[in-house]
Formats: structure tokens, sequence, C-alpha cells
DNA sequence: AATGCTAAGTATGATTTTCGAACTTATCTC
DNA sequence: GAGATAAGTTCGAAAATCATACTTAGCATT
């Protein structure tokens, strides 16, 4: 019970919200889809919020809870080793300052050290 | 195939070498965690090589590579995650700079940022 | 207001993985 | 050698995953 959080985690933070798309993207079979959602939102990291479209019907959608989104630093980490370890070096997606366009990482660093909010970076898939 | 990967290399990070000292720390079934330890060290994350404290006969034991020590930043993410949102805020583990004993944090910064090695860093269990 | 479409979620039985407990093996100590 | 200890194997029961088929609910069209 556990393989799958992590990869329906990044969904999420890719901002996929539906169940079917959420299911083709990773192979996930139906049923353990459903528990791990059940589960996702029930220990407050996703939420379950109903969301239209222009034009097409409203429909459930999961969506990252504040605590949730905390966790894209850990998946920033596992991204940035799995490019450099299995990948040869090339990532599959560029983190940036949305303003500067600078690249960003994640570090280890000092404490005091300022460091660039969630609210404030763009998402390049490569 | 996947809970317990994370927690091996935890303790591995934590210095734990040897086998039932693990399989304890963790609660892990040993025909599991044998086939984790493969696993892990087929994937060059994990090495398993002999050791010897003093007085003791020499034992195998289960060491970090470069490629699994890399993971320690995934690691520090998800504890510093666990440690807001799991413990009231109350960390686990205390990491400071060796030499200003400063503490230290995972952070996203610009790709420029000066960072600290693995090897200035120091560990306390609280 | 019936019909059909679509996407979410449930049901089910086979397969795979995990669990726990007992057993085997190898090495060191005496 | 005899005993002790820690690593690793075996094996049957329990739990999770998988693939596939089925049900449900809302809306659009007739």
């Amino acid at each position: 019970m556990e393989k799958w959080t992590m990869l329906i985690i990044r969904e999420a933070f890719y901002g996929v919200k539906r169940f079917d798309d959420i299911r083709e993207d990773i192979s996930i079979p139906r049923s353990v889809l459903t528990s791990r959602l059940k589960h996702l939102v029930a220990h407050g990291i996703l939420e379950r919020k109903q969301y239209q479209v222009e034009g097409a019907r409203s429909r459930p959608g999961y969506v990252l809870t504040a605590k949730g989104r905390e966790l894209s630093l850990t998946i920033f980490a596992l991204m940035q080793w799995g490019d450099k370890h299995l990948k040869d070096g090339k990532p599959a997606i560029a983190i940036s300052h949305r303003e500067s366009k600078n690249p960003l990482k994640v570090a280890l660093v000092e404490a005091g050290t300022d460091e660039v909010s969630l609210a404030e970076i763009d998402l390049k898939i490569l």
C-alpha cells in the first residue's frame, strides 16, 4: 500500500485532477486508484472538489491541499536524483523562477537562506 | 515491492549497517529485507561490504554508495515535511553544518546558490 | 421523460507480494 | 570440536495488486 502514492501526488502537482487522467498517466488499476485517493484525502494531502470546465459538465477533481503541496520539495529532490542517476543527467522537467527565469534546484542550505516559494515557480515539462 | 526501500536507505544513512539491526529498527520481515537489500545492491544504491568491529567477528554490512548517498536530500526533505505535518513541528533529527554549527534545511533555491555538501554535516538524533 | 454517452467508482477472481515463524548456514569464541 | 550468534532461506497464510467487467450518476439529445 505505498507504491502509487508519490506518483499520484506528482500527478496532482502537475495539475492533473481527473480520475481517468491520473489512471491513464500512471497505469494504475481503477480499484487501487480509488483506494489510494481515499487514503490521500483522509490524510489531508488531497482534497476532493467538484470542478467545471467551460462547456463541460462538472466533475469531481482531486487537488493538493497546502499540506500536500509542501511535499513537492521531496518530489523535486527525487526528480533531481532521477535525472542525474537514471537518465544520464537529462532532466524530465525544468523548474524556474517565474520572474527572473533563472533555473532552480533543491539543495541543503543554511536555515536562514532565502528560498523560492512554490507560488513563484514555473514548471516546464521537457 | 516498494514500501520498505526508503526506510532501509534511511537506516543506511543513519549508519546502521547490519541485517538484524535494520530488521529490528523498522520491523521488516527477514525474507523481505533480504530481497530488498539484493535489489538495492543490484541498483547500486547500497554496497555489501564485510566489516569488522574491534573484538567482534567480521560480518557483512550494507553501506550507501555515492549514488545512494545522494538520495539523502530526498530523505531530508521528507523528514522536514514529516516534522512539520505529522509531529507538530518537532523535528526527530537536527541537521547542522559541522564547522559553523548552524542549522540547515532543504530548500528550493536558485541553481547557482552555494550548497552544503553531505561531507560537511552533522546529524543529531533528538 | 426516455435514450444514450461519458466518466467515476465498485465488484470479483487470479496473481503477486508481504508476513511471521521456523529452519539452515557460516563464522567466531571458548 | 561444541556452543553461540547473526545472516539468510523456506514455506504457508494473509494482504495488496492487477485486469476486466459491471454499476452509477449527470448531462445532452431526441
